[in-house]
DNA sequence: CTGAAAGCGCTTACAG
DNA sequence: CTGAAAGCGCTTACAG
C-alpha cells in the first residue's frame, strides 16, 4: 500500500464496508462488537489515522480553538508579557484535556486581528488575549459579533455581553493593595500604570486602590501618578521620572508585576531601598515575581484558573450553551518588597 | 444566503464557473484580469474565506506545523520553562511570517508523543522542544523516523540525521562559561547539572567547561558536582545539598539559567554573598536572567535566531529539499552574578 | 482564458 | 447490524 491508509484500505482488509469501518471507529454502538474490535485492530497495524480535514470538512468542524495573543506594538520580539505566557500554557493544557487542538498567533494590536481564524474553519472559535489600547479593541470585538464568530477574552469588556469576557475583579485587587499597604503604615502612595480608560483592566486596579485609601482618609496626589504599559522598561522610566521631578513615596502600587519590577530598578539605582524605604506591590503574580530581588509582593491571578475558563466558556458558546459571566478573585501574595514602615 | 458563504456562491454572483472562481481566488495567471478582480470584490463582500479543510483534504498538506513541547514529569502546571517560551515566541512568529499555521501542543515526555499530528494530517510536520531524558527520546525518535514524519528537533541528536536537529555549541558555552571564571581569578569550581549521557545538552556544557579547566592545569573536584534538572528548586536542593556537605567553591557553572537561580537563592541562604563569595554563570540567557539579584552573567542561546532555523529546516524537509546541518554560536553575557575574586 | 467533472477521505441519512 | 450512496468545499487535469 502506497502513502498513508484510509478506511478504504482497512475495509478491504476486514472484509467489511467503509462505512461499518467509519462507525467502528468511532465507536458507534450500532457496529457488531467483534467487527469493532478487528477493525481497531486492523487500523493499528495500519498506523491509520482519521485524516482530520475529511473529517472536518464533512462535520464542518475543526476540534480546533485558535489563541489570538495581542502585542503591545511597542513589545519587542523578545519579550513576550510572562503573565500571557503562563496562560497560554494553562489554555494549551486545557485544550488537550476537551480534545481540541490549539492554534497560536500573534497579532499586532493594530492589525486586523479578527483574523480568518474561523470564516475558514481552521478553528470552531478564538480566545483573545493581550493587553493594549482598550479604544482600539471595541470595534474589532464589535466586528467579531457582527461576523458571529465564536470567541471569548480576557480582560476586556465586550460590549453588552459580559459573558464573552473574563476577567478578575481587578477592583478588589486594587483594594488588595491598598489595604496592604495601609496597614503597614504607609502613608505616600505612588501608583504606576496607565489609569484611563484605554486600560480599562489597570483603571480598576486604581480604583481600588484609591478607594480604600479614600475610605482611610487619606488620598493619592495626581503627582504621584505616573503612566506606564506593562513591561519592565516602561515601569523603570515612568518610576525614574517620578523620582528626577522629587516626588516622594514611601509605597507603590505598581499595576503589573512587570512595571514594578522595572520600577524596582528605578528606586536601586536612585539609592533607595525596597522595601525600607519604599514598599512595593505589583500585580499578576508572574512566574518572576518570586525571583526577582526583593522577591515581589503582588495581587495574584491564578492563570490556570483563568485559562481553563477561557476554554471552558468558549466551547460552551460553540456548543450553543450559555455562559454564566463569572469574575475571578485575586489574591494578595505577601512576599519581601514590602514592609512596615519603621518609625 | 444561509451560512458562510462558498465558492460557488461567488460563482453565481460573478456568472462565472466555480472552477474560475477558484483559480481567480489563486491568483492564477490563466485567468483573465477582469474577471480575477470582480471575483476578489465579490468575495470580498461576501466575507468569503477559503474552507482550509476543503483545501487542505483537496491537496493533501495543511499549512500548518504542530510544536510539541515535552515537559519534565517533575515539571508542575505553573512553571514552563522560560526558555522554550522564548523559543515558542520566536517559532510562532516563524510560522506566521512562512505562512504557516501553529499548532502547540503540551507533552509528557512519558507519552508516546510522536502523536498523530502529522498521520492525521493536522500538520505537515512537527518541531520538537524539551529538555528531558535524553536516552528515552531515542526510540520515539526512531518511530518518527521509521514512519517517515517530518519533524525537526532543538537540542537531542537524531541517530545518522544531524540535520534533523538543532542546538547551540553546548561544548563553546561551557568553555566560555571556564574562561569566564578563570580571568576573574576563581580556583575552585562547581557545576551543577545532569552532567550525563542523559542529558546530552548538559553533558557537553559542562565537557566544555572542565576542557578548558585541564587546559589550565585545574580540575573539578568530582565532589563539586552536584546533579540537577533545569528548574529553579533543583538548582537550589543541589547547592543547598553541596554546602551543607562543606564542599567550598568560588565558582559555580549552572548548566541552565533556572539552576542558577535555584543557585543563588540557596547560597545567599547560606550567607555566602554573589559574586564577592562564589561568581555564578548560567546557561539561556532566559528574560528573567536580567531581572534577579544579581542580575545573572549567562551563556547566551539565541531564541530568535532558532525558532527560524527550527522553522526554516522543517519547511525545506517537508518541500523534500536537503538541510545543511548548523550548529549556533552561543555567547558570553556578563552581567553582575560574576566578579573578579577579591584578594 | 473558461467550464464540466473528478476526487481528496471522511460521516451519516437512508434503505435493508 | 450493515452497505451503497450522497455530499462536505475545494483544486486541478482535461477538453475546449
Amino acid at each position: 500500500m502506497k502513502g498513508k491508509a484510509t478506511s478504504f484500505d482497512i475495509a478491504h482488509f476486514a472484509g467489511v464496508s467503509q462505512s461499518t469501518v467509519s462507525r467502528a471507529l468511532r465507536n458507534s454502538p450500532l457496529v457488531n462488537e467483534e467487527t469493532r474490535k478487528k477493525v481497531h485492530e486492523i487500523a493499528k497495524q495500519l498506523n491509520y489515522k482519521v485524516d482530520k480535514n475529511a473529517s472536518n470538512l464533512r462535520t464542518q468542524q475543526s476540534s480546533t480553538l485558535a489563541l489570538l495573543l495581542f502585542e503591545d506594538p511597542t513589545a519587542d520580539d523578545s519579550q513576550i508579557n510572562p503573565f500571557f505566557l503562563a496562560m497560554l500554557g494553562s489554555i494549551t493544557r486545557a485544550c488537550a484535556r476537551a480534545g481540541y487542538d490549539l492554534l497560536v498567533s500573534f497579532q499586532q494590536a493594530s492589525q486586523d486581528w479578527h483574523a480568518d481564524y474561523e470564516d475558514s474553519h481552521r478553528a470552531d472559535g478564538l480566545i483573545l488575549l493581550g493587553y493594549g489600547d482598550f479604544i482600539d479593541y471595541q470595534e474589532k470585538l464589535d466586528k467579531l459579533m457582527a461576523n458571529q464568530t465564536k470567541f471569548v477574552c480576557w480582560g476586556a469588556q465586550v460590549p453588552n455581553r459580559p459573558d464573552l469576557s473574563l476577567r478578575c475583579d481587578n477592583y478588589l485587587g486594587g483594594r488588595l493593595a491598598g489595604q496592604h499597604l495601609l496597614g503597614q503604615q504607609r502613608r505616600q502612595f505612588a501608583f504606576i500604570g496607565d489609569a484611563s480608560e484605554h486600560s480599562p483592566e489597570f483603571n480598576e486596579r486604581f480604583n481600588g486602590f484609591k478607594d480604600v485609601l479614600v475610605e482611610h482618609n487619606m488620598c493619592i496626589d495626581t503627582r504621584k501618578i505616573a503612566n506606564a504599559i506593562s513591561t519592565e522598561s516602561s515601569g523603570y522610566h515612568a518610576t525614574h521620572s517620578l523620582i528626577s521631578n522629587k516626588i516622594q513615596f514611601d509605597a507603590l502600587f505598581a499595576a503589573s508585576d512587570l512595571i514594578a519590577i522595572g520600577a524596582i530598578r528605578a528606586l536601586k539605582e536612585a539609592g533607595l531601598s525596597v522595601p525600607e524605604d519604599v514598599s512595593v506591590i505589583g500585580f499578576d503574580d508572574i512566574p518572576v515575581a518570586s525571583f526577582v530581588n526583593p522577591p515581589l509582593t503582588t495581587i495574584s491571578q491564578s492563570t490556570s484558573k483563568a485559562g481553563e475558563m477561557l476554554v471552558e466558556n468558549l466551547l460552551k458558546l460553540i456548543a450553543g450553551h450559555e455562559v454564566v459571566h463569572d469574575i475571578l478573585t485575586p489574591e494578595l501574595v505577601i512576599r519581601q518588597s514590602t514592609s512596615p514602615l519603621a518609625d
